[in-house]
Order: structure tokens, then sequence, then C-alpha cells
RNA sequence: GUGGGCGUAGCUCAGGUGGUUAGAGCGCCAGGUUGUGGCCCUGGAGGCCGUGGGUUCAAGUCCCAUCGCUCACCCCA
């Protein structure tokens, strides 16, 4: 046992590389399936790209270090800043709004535990140029018919959405700044899974916020529903310009099929720094997992990282809560070799036709093994069954003289003679 | 970074209170079977018992350290 992966690090034998290439393989077919484009950039990326303002929150957990240049360089340890770069440096020419989706493999230095390694795949999805709140709800549309396309239900899976804008409205900005936001938001980001009177002072002295105005903003978490919060708040305009939005987006996703799959919820408000409007986080039902797929609107990005002004919103989902989710379901394919034919030489003598044979079928597109050394038909067989062969084609040297081979179908036994010609025929 | 649990074959695991050459099932390889797969039978390879140190006549077993995995914190992709 010499080399073993790093920690947090993970090899991808046959199996779990099917289990990847499943997940990722729907990740793809669904992103074409709502129009977005495939992109990616380098997986080390200067160390300030992640230092700036863009999240604060991320530069600890970097995996970084000193390259050979004296670079001070990082893994990628989220896409949304190199998308940010990107696009800034080219939305001139772009056509708006662009719709661009990719599949990085991030990093971050960090203990591992359950659904967190130090490495996985993100599938990130991103509308950019598009404040229409249509925008928003076809983002979490995409990421939603992605869960589905994989088997999950509205009774596995639950997206809770909410908006930073909304909360604002409610008075959670009340006299401070956007730092002071920020630290609102984290602390009401941990609303569920901490008491609540260690919230209200984490409000009061990480926030920075009046006891009074803390129990004022912990109030509106009393309203689950935007039907309640209209009753309550429904005198201010603002509000409720807000809370016509959030209809809006959850009737629209309604609309596209996902209605038993969204809810709001107000205590959703992500911790990244960058988000401006709508957030959004999706969990598995049960709740015994860690959140599958974060994301929301981040209008300021471009302007402060690219100098180039364009709303923008997209998320994240990874590849190892989701993929432990599946596990858990029965979702996973069952991870089998398969193969269309499986060639059998009954001595060394038939292996030049045998070659032949399989070239052509190759060549017709068809999945074509046989043994590489010879050995008894029986032993050929018994592979050609291990590596999941359909069908099987004896070449002996009795059916040869005759212009024959056998053709076996696997799964049934069947089996009859057949022409060698049609085997060799180069046409479909 | 903090604390708990766990490290025996490729995998899943046995190995009472220390006691000879460390076992099973599955998998893998070979044979039974030189013209027919799944089942069966036989044999084989594969372990410095995570690593290092200590206690002891004797350590897979007890002690310490370390590394790794894992769970909970911290934090979040």
């Amino acid at each position: 046992m010499l080399h073993k992966a790093l920690p947090g690090f993970r090899d991808f034998y046959p199996p779990e590389f099917a289990v990847r290439s499943h997940i990722t393989g729907v990740w793809r077919e669904i992103a074409h399936r709502f129009g977005f484009e495939e992109y990616d950039g380098p997986p080390l990326e200067a160390l300030e790209l992640y230092v700036e303002k863009s999240g604060e929150e991320i530069v600890g957990q970097l995996y970084n270090f000193v390259d050979k240049g004296e670079r001070a360089v990082a893994l990628r340890p989220e896409m949304t800043p190199t998308l940010a770069r990107r696009v800034a440096a080219r939305a001139a020419g772009l056509r708006k709004p662009i719709r661009w989706f990719s599949v990085p493999q991030l990093f971050r230095y960090e203990r591992t535990q359950r659904g967190r390694l130090r490495e996985h795949f993100q599938w990130n999805v991103d509308i950019l140029g598009e404040e229409a709140v249509a925008a928003d709800a076809e983002v979490l549309a995409v990421a939603l018919a992605a869960l589905q396309a994989l088997g999950l239900t509205g009774d596995d899976v639950v997206a809770r959405y909410n908006d930073r804008r909304l909360l604002e409205r409610l008075g959670l900005g009340a006299g401070g700044g956007a730092d002071r936001l920020l630290a609102t938001y984290l602390a009401i980001d941990k609303l569920t899974r901490e008491p609540r009177e260690v919230i209200r002072d984490r409000l009061v002295s990480v926030a920075g916020i009046g006891a009074t105005v803390a129990d004022a903003v912990l109030a509106i978490f009393q309203y689950r529903d935007l039907a309640e919060l209209r009753l309550a708040f429904g005198k201010s305009e603002s509000v409720l310009r807000e809370l016509d939005r959030l209809e809006a987006y959850g009737a629209q996703l309604a609309r596209l099929g996902f209605g038993a799959y969204t809810a709001f919820d107000p205590t959703i408000v992500r911790g990244l720094a960058y988000y401006t409007g709508t957030v959004f986080e999706i969990f598995d039902r049960r709740g015994e997992l860690r959140a599958i797929c974060g994301g929301g609107r981040y209008d300021n990005l471009l302007r402060n990282i690219g100098a180039v002004s364009l709303p923008a919103v997209g998320f994240g989902m990874g590849d190892v809560v989701l993929g432990e989710l599946l596990a858990e379901r029965g979702l996973l394919p069952a991870h089998r070799p398969r193969a269309d034919y499986y060639l059998i030489a009954v001595t060394e003598a038939e292996r030049p036709v045998l070659l032949q044979v399989a070239g052509a079928l190759r060549a017709r597109g068809a999945a074509v093994l046989y043994g590489l050394k010879h050995a008894n038909v029986g032993k050929q067989f018994k592979d050609a069954d291990a590596r999941g062969a359909r069908e099987v084609l004896v070449f002996g040297p009795e059916e040869l003289a005759a212009g024959q081979v056998v053709h076996r179908v696997m799964g049934t036994g069947e089996e009859r003679r057949t022409p060698l010609s049609e085997w060799l025929g180069g046409g479909a």
C-alpha cells in the first residue's frame, strides 16, 4: 500500500468512475436541454482572485501555495470568480443573456467529513445579463430537472428559496452597512441549527445591531409563508414588491413542473457575501445530509470584479452529497461491464479470421472483445460471460470450412450457424 | 483547528481475560473441462494485523505517540 490518495481526495476505480460519469452525464444532458453552453477554465488560479472581496470566508480554507515562479496560487475553491472574470473580459461581445455551465473540479483545504472532501466536482449553471425573475426560476428549474432526471422526486428533495431583498425590506438592514448586513445573514444562516438565544446574542455581539432590532429581526421568522408575511407587512410598498417577485418566482417554477420540489423559507440566506437577491438551497427531505445544491442572484459581482455591470444568477451542485443521496435511495445504476460481441477462436488457426471480424464489427460501432491469449473454449465463454458480452461468435475449423460461424445469444442461450460473410461485410 | 469512535487479505469481517506456522466468505489466478458461460468441486496467490516506540519470557490483543478513516464542532463548495 505505497501510494494512497491524499486525504480528502478520491480514487475513481471503474465502479466509482461509473457513478461520477452517471451524475456528470445527467448534468450535461440537462444543461443542454435548457440551452446552456459548457465552458471551463484553469483549476489553478492566482490567489488574489479569491482573496478579493468576492468571498472572504472562503480564503481561510483555500488550497493554496507558492509555485516555482514564486507566484501565490490557489486551486480553485469555486467557479464563480473565474466565470465572472472571464465573462467580464468579453462581456461586450457576448449575446445576452449569457447561459453558461461548467463541471469543474474544485478544491478546499479543510478537515474532511461526510459529504465534505478536499476535492469535488461541482455543476455550475449561470445566467448573466438578465435581471427578470424568469432567469432566477430558469436556473433553479435546471437544477431540479437534473435531480428529477437522476430519479429524485419532490418527496426526496426540496428547494427552499428566499430573497435577500425581502429581508432587507423587512428591516434586516436597519441602520447598518454592508458588513453588518452580511454578519446578520451569517447569523440567520444558522437559525435552524442553533438555539434562538445564541443567534440573538450573535446578532448583537457580532453583527453589532441593537437588542431591540435583533428581536425585531428574529420576529420575522415566525412567519413561514408568503401569505402570512403579506398579512403582517403588506402595508409597506417595498415589501409588497418583494413578495410579488417571490410569488412570481414560485409560480413560474410550478408552471415549469417543479411545484412539488419547491418551498419558500425565510431562513434561507446563504453564507456567501456576494448574493444580492434570490437565494436557494436544495436539501434531502429527510434532512440527513448536507445541502445538495445552493445558489442565488449576485448582481454586483461582475461590477466589483470586472468593471462590467451585468446582473447574474446561478448555482453550484456538488457530486459528493448528491452521490450519497442517490446511493441511499438505490438510484445508482449497477456497474457492470458491457460488450456487444465476444469472439471465440476454437484453435489458434482461427485467430486471423476472428481479428478480421472484430475489425469489421468495431468499424460498424459495435463493442467487441476477444481473449488475448489462446484458451480452451469453456474458458473463453466464461470470460465472455464475466465481461458482460451480449452475443458470442465462435470461430471453429469445421464451421469456417463451410464459410460459417456459430452465433450465440448469451441471454437466451439461443445458438445458430450464420454465414461468415455477414460478419465480414463492411455495410451497416 | 477542537473532541469522541475505529484501523486485521482487493472487499465485508472473525480472531473470550496476551500464548505456537493469523482465519472465513466474496473476489482474483490455476485446474477439474483441447468445441460452449452462469452452478459445483479442488488447489493457489495475496497480510511486516495502519506506522513507530514501550511493557512482557511472549503483543493482532495491553500502554504511549503518530498517521489515516469516521462522527460531532468550527465553517461552508
